[in-house]
DNA sequence: CTTTTTGTTCGGTTTGTTCCGAACTAATAA
DNA sequence: TTATTAGTTCGGAACAAACCGAACAAAAAG
């Protein structure tokens, strides 16, 4: 399946996953409700059974993915955890978060050197001001999509 | 300085850049205006010369930094480059159309496994829309502040 | 009790990254 | 001309990541 592949390169990009554990990502989301097994990922998949192991347990960590069982049936069924958009927003926000604090680190410290440079070579401040309002911006605006999808309670 | 390891490893993660190369973009912005030179920064990264020319070239290549001369001086003046701005905020945007795309081809994908599931395995896909629209948001929102910063010409 | 199913764990190979030192070049200075 | 400055290029060492196979474990089935 192409899209396994073309969603596994994206998610292996945003989410800093090991080839394998994107595709399994994908592959678990394109198969949705009814979930997949250790083994039909061995199979599809075409890797070892301990890469997939290693890897399923390091999503599982991750909280990305979540897992069901069937009366009279030993195997797992894996579905991606419905937290994991709301995690990755929540990333996003505390990596702005991040962004922002250091831009305030960095404007104080400009200021302190601008104190003691002479006119021509003073650091410029009004750039740090303007990605603070930008990052602020994009914070209240994924908030509000977070709060659509709480009262949505979404399905992926 | 402790803020060139700090912004260093904010670079290092942001911009997908190795340990020395992110220092030394750390390094560029921190020095600001008077520029830095290729000694500096062997001397103070403690970093060997072909380290440091290896990185400087890349940094060249990926149009985050530039640099200057001055007259009768053979050395190069490295200073970061005013567009590293706006080529940061359009790979930003560029990234969230491409989460756009993905996002409207696994839409596309689940409507056509919803006509053949039944009813209880069928794809939620409201999830997509709100996505769409998040990215929309996001997206004017981040253009917003790239022309804020194009009329005032920054500096960094 | 033996076999099969459903995985896990460990050691090792392959592959890729990051950095360094030594040798080189090209321009200026003495 | 020779020496110095300012950097580049190449080969390889050291380390880290990704994956595999073989051996193992634990539970259920025969």
């Amino acid at each position: 399946m192409g899209l396994v592949e073309k969603l596994g390169v994206h998610l292996e990009d945003r989410e800093q996953l090991a080839p394998v554990a994107a595709r399994i990502l994908a592959y678990v989301i394109l198969t949705g409700k009814k979930g997949c097994t250790f083994d039909d990922m061995v199979t599809i998949l075409c890797a070892s059974k301990s890469t997939i192991s290693t890897h399923l347990n390091h999503l599982k960590d991750l909280n990305k993915i979540v897992y069901f069982t069937k009366t009279g049936d030993r195997k797992k069924y894996f579905i991606i955890n419905r937290d994991m958009v709301f995690n990755h927003i929540d990333n996003m926000v505390q990596k702005w978060k991040e962004e922002r604090d250091i831009h305030l680190e960095l404007k104080e410290y400009k200021e302190k050197i601008n104190t003691i440079e002479n006119e021509n070579e003073k650091f410029d401040l009004t750039f740090h001001d303007d990605y603070i309002k930008f990052i602020d911006g994009a914070t209240s605006s994924v908030e509000e999509l977070r709060n659509k999808l709480t009262n949505n309670k979404l399905d992926i």
